[in-house]
DNA sequence: ACATGTGAAGCGCTTCACAGCG
DNA sequence: CGCTGTGAAGCGCTTCACATGT
């Protein structure tokens, strides 16, 4: 068996992959120094994490796009759509669904909640928002394994729970709150203003 | 000099932060066990953390709440307003313009920009979406020091120098490609299909 | 000649385990 | 006694440096 992919390698393939797509459609091969630039960290760390991939690259070359943007993907598992549910139609909620980085990448919006009978019916890029009691039935009809939580915090332990009971097997919690481990369930959490808190801090620091 | 504080330290001080507000009102202190449970961390994590910021905690009972909450403030430079402009005004950027998280930490929207004729003139939670002519003059003006990005990934390098230009310290890029580093710039990513991609990686190993 | 792939060293964070203190 | 604060050990990631391969 392969060894495990350490989870920061995990995070920094999609940058890779975006890197790769970026680069002119004209050229085959690219080294880790040119790769790493773009992605701005430092040549031996892609090196180390594309070996994790398997042996990819030709010495005294460098890498195959094509073929490195397939292997990634592949790992990514992004040769195959994926269907997600979202909950919490607010101006994020909006905003994600109609996101087209998910779409780019198969990520396909299969559904709309919202518990405000209010946002219930509206049309939203295509699909109309449903209420909550629809959440289990249209998770198991569209296949959806990943559901995406952007509901006020209040909401977000409630609405995760139900999104374990349809079935959801990984959540994406853009709530600002953190949601307790929900078993075989696979949380991530996007909390916008952390990062801003965070530089926040390093100005501070820096002198006013 | 006090050492300097842990970068994955700085990274969850805004989490413990969240957890205090969440706290019943009554509570009059917290044990690390249980503002690690809350966290999401473990309780030695807690403790090693807050010990950066001094000593603050009282053996036998725990953290003061009050305490805790105004020294984490202070060390992430929230004691004070920072005013903030938002260049792209798009699903993305009129969600973070109204995005509650921000003002609630005194992140203050003061200038919003777009570089398409037809949004300038809009408002947006009671903002004017400006030329991007007006950068510089409103980043001086009304003294913003953070810049956020949430332009397509094509504009997002143009802006960012334009915003470094205009006198900007510290960059939030939502914009889904990398910023190349500038001088004396502090610029942090936020990739929301990164996030999305993580998911599918454990979806796709753990079967199906 | 040149760039990858990789042991090994280095480094920073996590976790343990318990001394210290209220 | 209970919980914090912290040296020290453990662990995983990063970086180096060069052997390996074309």
């Amino acid at each position: 068996m392969k060894p495990a992919i350490p989870k920061v390698t995990v995070q920094r393939l999609p940058v890779y992959l975006r890197c790769l797509e970026d680069l002119p459609a004209g050229q085959g091969s690219v080294a880790s120094d040119e790769l790493a630039a773009m992605a701005g960290v430092n040549a031996a760390k892609v090196r180390k994490d594309l070996s994790y991939l398997g042996s990819y690259g030709v010495r005294g070359v460098g890498y195959d796009v094509e073929r490195l943007r397939l292997q990634i993907g592949l790992e990514l598992g992004l040769e195959r759509d994926w269907a997600v549910v979202i909950v919490g139609v607010g101006n994020l909620g909006r905003a994600l669904a109609n996101y087209s980085g998910f779409g780019e990448r198969r990520f396909q919006i299969v559904g709309l909640f919202d518990a405000d009978p209010r946002k219930v019916g509206q049309s939203v890029d295509g699909l109309t928002v449903e209420p909550m009691s629809r959440l289990g039935p249209v998770v198991s009809e569209r296949g959806a394994r990943i559901g995406i939580v952007s509901t006020p915090a209040h909401a977000a332990q409630q609405v995760a729970d139900q999104l374990a009971a349809a079935g959801i097997r990984s959540i994406l919690n853009f709530a600002p709150t953190v949601i307790k481990p929900l078993d075989g369930i696979d949380i991530r959490r996007v909390d916008l203003s952390t990062e801003i808190q965070v530089l926040s801090f390093y100005l501070n620091r820096n002198g006013s």
